[in-house]
DNA sequence: GTGGTCTAGACCACC
DNA sequence: GTGGTCTAGACCACG
């Protein structure tokens, strides 16, 4: 499974996993009209509450990454996928690499995450952002 | 000042705050004996709430981060600083090229930043990390 | 209940509380997998302020000594429990033994703590003793 | 010196010198009419602040165990040392020896002081005391 | 129901 | 002036 929220790492499961799905679509790997699994099936996967499943997917419908049909299943929306995906692959292996390196220089995944939220928001970094999402 | 935390991000103020000084300490821009502003100053500045400072310095203080001392104020600990600031600096030019690129591919911060998670708990890039600070 | 906060003791209730919980499980009195009072609950009892009970909770917490799970309640960890609750319980009988024959000469607990936090710190009595918790 | 205050107790210097003067007025190590090295000697034999120690002095004369006079110095008050020194010294061996047996088993200081206080505080142990200073 | 964060504001302790 | 504790009460997040 794609799927891997972490429960001891402070961010609520819900909002780990909304953003791994969207992820997935953004790379392609979930594609318009692909299902996704039961909220049943994958709260058991996960070990986690199905609540907090139907959370995801209920809000993923209201921002129009997937399509909740009665009976059938969840789906991912035709609609969905806003940049490219092979875009996002470019990206990838930009960022796969720049890790790689910090990785290899001995930093802790923390001090390597603490790096990025600072060169995110640094606006030197990005000059035509204008409200970004801080996320730390 | 250096701290900006971003109260709408989802992540709790207090951590942002804690994170963006260990990040300070981490890169040299605060070193060991130099003086925090004081809680109230500092929640002035911020716009938030002085305990919410308060709950910042003790728990920087229990990591070790920084010293309080009763009546005179906060101080970066003379034991802080793990990793050489010149290899962060090195890192940080590192994290800014690919984010530069990959923001002028279009992408958003937002997906950015999943892709930054997505790369960083991929075992293939950091095959080292065993249970790393998966955080999204 | 078993934990009786002084809030005229001078000693930070917050404080108090941590300890007696530490005692309760090095006593085994409280056992790995013991589900706490809740933290409204306990506050309740205790006539003190919620928050007060959320920072003991937090800090117990952080040093390993109970688990905290989301919206299911305050657990003694798995991991707590560092000298045997029998040596502790044989220990119980010994200072029993001893306040005791001090309380019967006419001391008052004033008295007999100066003389305990004396001697705890005294090298003669704890010889290995090199930097111990003098508190008082 | 027969004074040891510890900074990195949590309580407060103060307080810890208070109780250190009170003990060793209760065993006799200092003597009615006996006196007491002056502000600044002590402030810097110690490495504190004179205020400190200005308060020390200031609430020990209040309370009666020492007396201030004006250019001469501190002295220990005629009407001090209200338990025996033959009791408090009979205590001493009490509450070492039992220390040390605690000590023997690998108890911690904290553990130590723990019991301690749990002790203290049980009502089984001390049946008379009513109100009793409970410290933790 | 549980825990978690934040605010507002009081009062104390230390220097 | 500094940090430290506590209260009261709101609102959110998770199950």
């Amino acid at each position: 499974m794609l799927f891997r929220p972490n429960p001891s790492s402070g961010v609520p499961i819900y909002l780990q996993l909304i953003e791994q799905v969207r992820h997935a679509v953004e790379t392609g790997a979930l594609r318009p009209g692909d299902q996704l699994p039961g909220m049943r099936t994958l709260a058991e996967q996960l070990v986690i509450n199905p609540n907090t499943v139907a959370r995801v997917y209920r809000e993923l419908e209201h921002e129009g990454v997937i399509e909740l049909r009665h009976g059938s299943g969840a789906f991912i929306a035709e609609t969905a996928a806003r940049p490219s995906a092979a875009q996002v692959r470019r990206g990838q292996s930009i960022m796969a690499r720049a890790i790689r390196q910090l990785d290899d220089q001995g930093l802790t995944p923390e001090e390597i995450r603490r790096l990025f939220e600072a060169e995110l928001n640094d606006p030197a970094v990005r000059p035509r952002s204008v409200k970004g999402g801080n996320r730390g």
